[in-house]
Parts: C-alpha cells; sequence; structure tokens
DNA sequence: TGCAAGCCGATTGTTGACAATCCTTGATTC
DNA sequence: GAATCAAGGATTGTCAACAATCGGCTTGCA
C-alpha cells in the first residue's frame, strides 16, 4: 500500500512531476477504511495532485487503496457533501472544477468573511500573536527582497498572514469556513490557472497597514483594510484573465 | 415506502408532534436511491422533525427507507461532508447540534455574508425586484399588525425578504452558503431553543430602511444597515439567553 | 456493597457478487 | 459518406452475508 504514486487517474499526462508524494499514510491508522481513503484523496485534491476536472474511477481508486468499492464508495460521498467532487448519477465523478464566473464570486466571500476575521483579530489577537504575525511579515519583506519576482515564498508567507490573522478572529466556525472549504477552493483554482497575484510591493504594503491596524486595536479599520487587499486582488485576477482572454 | 413516518429515532418522544409528514416522496423518483435517502433525511434535519443530537441508526432508517444498508450509508456520509450530522467511528451518527458559542459565531458569519449580498443587491436587482420586496414588506407589516406578537408570520417574511435580497446579490456562490448551509443550521438552532426574535417592531423599520437604501441604489449603506439589522439580532439572542442562565 | 473482568447482544464496518445503466464500437441502411 | 441503431464491454448502483468493534450485563471477588 505504500506504492503511492499520485492519484493522476485520467488527467492529462502533462504536470505529472507534481507528485509530490501523499502524506505517508497520515500515521497510517485512521479509524476506518473509508476515513483514510477520504483524508487521502481530499489531500491529492486541494494540494493539486489531482487536476480539478480530473473523472476519479472507483475501480482504480479502489485498487490503489487496497481497499474494497463499500467504504471507497463512502469516502466519495464525503468528498461530494463537500463539494470537492462533482457526481453525475450512472457516470461517475469528477474533481470539482471552477469556473472563471465562480472564482470572482468566491473572491467577494472571502472578502466580507476576511474582512470580518480580521476585525474580530484587531479585538480579540493577544499581544504576543500581533508580534508573531509582525514577525512573519518582516521574513517575508527579506525573503522577497532577495527575489523579487519569485512570487512562490510571497504566496506561502502571504497565507501564513492571513491564517494567523483568521487563527486570531477566536472566531471557530469562520476560521473553518475560511481554512477549510474555502481555502481548499481557492487552492485548487490558484494550481489550475496559476494566477499568482504577482504584485509583491503593494500586498507588502496592505499587510504592513493592515496588522498595524490590528495592533492599534481599530477593528473597523482592520476590516476595511483588509477587504481593499483582497478586493484589489480580485480586480488584479479581473484584470489578467480579462486581457489573457 | 408511503408509511411515512417521521423520522424521529431515538429522540425523547415529547414533541413527536412535529410529524409535518416528509415531502411526499420529492416527486418520487431520484436517480439512485442513496440520492433519495440523502434528501429525504436532510429535509428532515433542516425541517427540525429530527431534533439536534439524535442518534440515528441504519438498521432503522434502512427499514423506514425499504433500502439496503449500503446507499444508506452513502447518503449519511454525505450529510456527514455536510456537517449536517457527526460521526463517532464504530458507534454512530447523531444529527448535529449547535452549542451556543457556535450559534453565535454564526452570527458573525452571517453579518459578514448578508452584508456583502446586500451591498451587491443594491447594485445587480432590478427595479421589478425591488417592488417586489417592497410588496413583501407591505404584506409582512399587515399580517403582524393584526396578531401583534405572534411572530410566526413575521418569521416568516423575515425570512422571505432576506431571501429575496441574497437572491438580487447575484452571486450564486454566496446564495449558496447562506440559503443552504448556513441557512440549515440556523435554523435547525431556532428550531431546538426556539429563540424567534420577538423584536418585530425593530425588525420592520429595519427592513424598510434596508430596501429604501438597496432602492437608491447605496451598495454601503444597505451593507451596513444590514449588518447592523442582524447584529442586533444577535445581541438579542445574547441577552436573552444570558439571562435564562 | 462496591468494583473489575469477561461474556453477549447489537451495531457498525467491510467484502464480493449481482443488477442496472451508460458509453463505445461496429455494422447497416438511406 | 453520414447517420442511426444494436450489441458488447465497462462502470456504477445495489444487495445480503460476514467480520470487527463497542456498550451493557452478568458474574465473580475483595
Amino acid at each position: 500500500m505504500s506504492d503511492s504514486d499520485a492519484l493522476i487517474v485520467e488527467s492529462r499526462a502533462t504536470e505529472n512531476r507534481a507528485v509530490e508524494q501523499l502524506h505517508p499514510e497520515t500515521k497510517g491508522a485512521t479509524a476506518t477504511l473509508s476515513d483514510g481513503a477520504f483524508e487521502r484523496i481530499q489531500n491529492a485534491i486541494v494540494k493539486g495532485e489531482i487536476a480539478p476536472g480530473t473523472r476519479l474511477s472507483e475501480q482504480y481508486l479502489s485498487n490503489t487503496f487496497g481497499i474494497s468499492r463499500g467504504p471507497l464508495r463512502e469516502a466519495i460521498r464525503r468528498l461530494e457533501g463537500r463539494r470537492l467532487v462533482v457526481r453525475i448519477p450512472h457516470a461517475g465523478v469528477r474533481v470539482a472544477s471552477l469556473s472563471y464566473e465562480e472564482l470572482i464570486e468566491l473572491y467577494y466571500v472571502r472578502e466580507a468573511l476576511e474582512g470580518m476575521a480580521c476585525r474580530l483579530a484587531a479585538q480579540h489577537m493577544t499581544d504576543d500573536e500581533i508580534d508573531a504575525l509582525r514577525a512573519v511579515l518582516a521574513r517575508h519583506e527579506q525573503h522577497s527582497g532577495l527575489q523579487t519576482n519569485e512570487s512562490y515564498y510571497q504566496q506561502e508567507g502571504d497565507l501564513d498572514i492571513h491564517f494567523l490573522i483568521i487563527q486570531g478572529s477566536r472566531n471557530q466556525t469562520l476560521s473553518n469556513m475560511l481554512c477549510g472549504d474555502l481555502y481548499h477552493l481557492l487552492r485548487m483554482y490558484r494550481y489550475r490557472y496559476s494566477t499568482t497575484p504577482k504584485r509583491p510591493l503593494q500586498a507588502f504594503a496592505e499587510h504592513h497597514r493592515i496588522i498595524q491596524a490590528i495592533a492599534e486595536r481599530d477593528g473597523e479599520l482592520a476590516e476595511m483594510l483588509m477587504r481593499r487587499h483582497i478586493s484589489a486582488s480580485r480586480r488584479n485576477i479581473e484584470h489578467r484573465l480579462l486581457k489573457e482572454d
């Protein structure tokens, strides 16, 4: 069972070197086979190992995991409930893929939710947490000071900062939505269309201002700045994709 | 299969007259048995026919629906992905229940999302749709002019207005989140703790102002008013539940 | 009487086989 | 030559039996 090839099933063989191997069984023992399959497939989807639109064959997956089709189907149904895969009766399931419109819609949702998270973070974060936030920003600034347009680190750093702020909201429900469902969808899309922001300087300044507002416990301002930050990111994507089209 | 008793399984036998019978098979023929079971159970949960915390027995459900445990388990897994039920391995599934904290958290999420929806609605709703909105408000005002504290209609009318505004946002993703997942959870909770707003007069005024802002195409103001509306509702619940406790 | 160990029933988890449906492929006909 | 239809294969949907695990109960012991 450790012959883990990536779960590419019917994907075009291009880009197959995104084979960053699956989590080593997530420490092997999950409670049930179905749960194990669920986590593995979910990870593979959100990490981009399986391209959106890829058809998932029950036979293939059950062979790969060495489990029967029963628990496997249950895992798939769970993914379906999470909207990570789409099923057409009697025709199979495909990894969900976002249209351009859905991506833009998602950015509006994110703007609203992360704005709220930022407001709450300004109220609830401890001083230590804010210091940690500043540290990430500083480290992040150095990194991309060296390699200006290599926005990979930028992206990771960006995610780190957003994560910390969301966690700081102390709202578990909000946090689950943003770091769980929404983040998965966005990451999937980002992988597919590779819509990295590529506006690092602005993003720096924006992050800086946001953190400052949080440090001053100005929730209203922090929310506004975060919303502008995400809104700008959305407009950036709109502009780029419109231009390419 | 039409001997549809409500799906109360192990619930305390109190309140069992909430037996508003299940949708008549949702026109009987779903594509697969699993899909059918999924929809029936989901409806039963969000309509409050099954109380949160109720344990769902596979045996019982499969007998009730006249299907095998296979598709039934798949339906349950789908509900699990939707977070409508919680499963403990080898111990069974229970209908998800919200704690007080989670309810409050959900109101913050709702405030952010419906605020955004309202802003977008002010931009995108047609004049006809706004007229329809005004009509609902007027009808709604008459109704509860008659029966002042019977806030049942109020509640329905409230939902109608919120629904129309959300639909008017023209953001399908946002709409699905609010009318689908979140609405289900809130309704579930409302049924359980019966936390009806009971502040009809204020709600009227607030609805009125919100619709006015939409009609004037002032998205910013509309968002702010909607957020205050929901925020007031949240504080109302906080106050009541704290007092009772 | 209180507690712990082990048995037993019940429920969940898993499997392989069978049935139903769809897509492909190939032949036939206009 | 193109379109339609039929047969075949492959895939999904369903079922009933079997295995594993858990909770409660009895029983024995201190």
